[in-house]
DNA sequence: CGGAGGTTTGAAAAGAGTCAAAGGTCGTGG
DNA sequence: CCACGACCTTTGACTCTTTTCAAACCTCCG
């Protein structure tokens, strides 16, 4: 398997110098953060939180940003790419729980135990910046829009589990993956894509276990929604969806 | 339906005075804050907490700590009793999404938005403690162990909701059920209660509507477990749990 | 261009849901 | 203290969704 992304700064640095990295690592110059932990922060925090990100690591395709079990010491935030995470049960069988897009923060479950408790995986090449957590809960005590931030993304993501849960535990198969796709056609949206028209990163099989479903089932869906005009499938490129159709489908009033 | 419980502080208050609610309201002198918010906090840090919570509320049997679409403004700690939190979809399914014991925390998911995303009903008698959120923030900032336990309480919350997750997307109905109570005779036994023989506070539609099945399934699976020999059930009591075979049941190794 | 990995589709089986009816349990008021 | 009623639980028979197993087909990367 891939190894987790190590978040080690440069052994030496000269402190007046403005390294590449440096210049490569700043929220304040970041073109997502508004989309990011940094959202709202003023010009005086932005600064501040530059000196926590120790990195802006490359994760390609197929390889972890950390696995369950590594030692908790940093959140990262998706610059660029899509990861999914992975919980793991005691007997082996894996389920995806999230699949996160630019501007998402990983690693948010591993603060508890102070170890990760799912695996996280780029589904394309994607790049992270590393937020040391310990430095991270510093600069919150200093700055309370920072702190505000931090705990909106962590409720945030109570709240989309939760949304999730409500899909697994009282959905239909077609409702399930109706809800997905308009939940994806909403956060391409949000971040100025198209939200009728888009390549899944995922296949068949963890669209599945993400919805709970086997592969077959979400591939029969697939081919029922291409059938019923709701949209058009071929391969990982969706196209045309049909988003009110789809609400309807969802159980969305 | 039941009103939400106010947390409004006195409006007259005489500063030197020590008045029966700040009696209280101490988690200084609370029995059970080894497994709350102010777990491991040291003398001046418990201090201190004591000046953020404001209330101790009386809940009784069904009615609301708050309800989903309530402004948030504070968390609840449960002192004493059992709450269920319930997520609502927007066509009006509602799904049970915790079943909460003393010492946990509710309202996590309402910070996002600055809105409560589920109710909170008490199961039976219940007392909260009512801790102002922005007032937490504050002391948060300058007690770094309490902002750390507040975070873990975050985290925790996210790890518990991606178990259940796991268990509405891929384990069957009997797996489930078998999970669901092993994770209560767990957390009775941390809490210093039998782990073999408890009282449900919630009935099979409830217990249902967490594992994301119907009550009737619950009630089958009950009696086959009696049948079989795994469990006694009378009614809401469940007694002689035989945990190792429940293990093997929910799949846990 | 070959092959591994991913996808589609069919047929049969299994699991859980639905509908229905009867039997319990518990709290309230007489 | 008992009886009533509301609500909860159990059980059966049947239905329907989703899974399982199997085979063939695509697609995309090296």
């Amino acid at each position: 398997m891939a190894h987790s992304v190590q978040n080690v700064r440069p052994a030496m640095q000269a402190a007046t110098v403005i390294s590449i990295r440096d210049l490569q690592t700043r929220c304040s110059r970041c073109g997502i953060r508004e989309m990011c932990l940094p959202v709202g922060l003023d010009a005086d925090a932005l600064r501040k939180l530059d000196g926590v990100v120790t990195a802006r690591t490359r994760v390609r395709k197929g390889q972890a940003v950390y696995r369950a079990g590594d030692a908790f010491t940093a959140l990262y935030a998706i610059r660029l790419g899509t990861c999914k995470t992975m919980v793991l049960a005691s007997d082996g069988r894996e389920q995806i729980s999230g699949y996160h897009l630019v501007g998402d923060l990983l690693g948010l479950d591993g603060i508890a135990h102070e170890r990760h408790e799912c695996h996280a995986v780029a589904l394309e090449d994607t790049e992270v910046c590393v937020m040391p957590f310990d430095h991270l809960e510093e600069l919150a005590r200093a700055v309370a829009p920072l702190q505000h931030n931090l705990h909106r993304f962590l409720s945030r993501e109570i709240g989309r589990e939760q949304h999730l849960m409500l899909m697994l535990g009282s959905m239909r198969a077609e409702a399930r993956l109706a809800a997905f796709l308009l939940n994806l056609a909403d956060r391409y949206r949000m971040r100025g894509y198209a939200s009728t028209e888009f390549v899944l990163r995922m296949t068949r099989e963890e669209i599945g276990s993400y919805l709970g479903l086997k592969l077959e089932t979400v591939s029969r869906l697939f081919s029922r929604f291409h059938a019923e005009g709701l949209l058009q499938v071929h391969a990982r490129t969706v196209s045309k969806l049909d988003l009110p159709a789809l609400r309807t489908l969802a159980g969305i009033c």
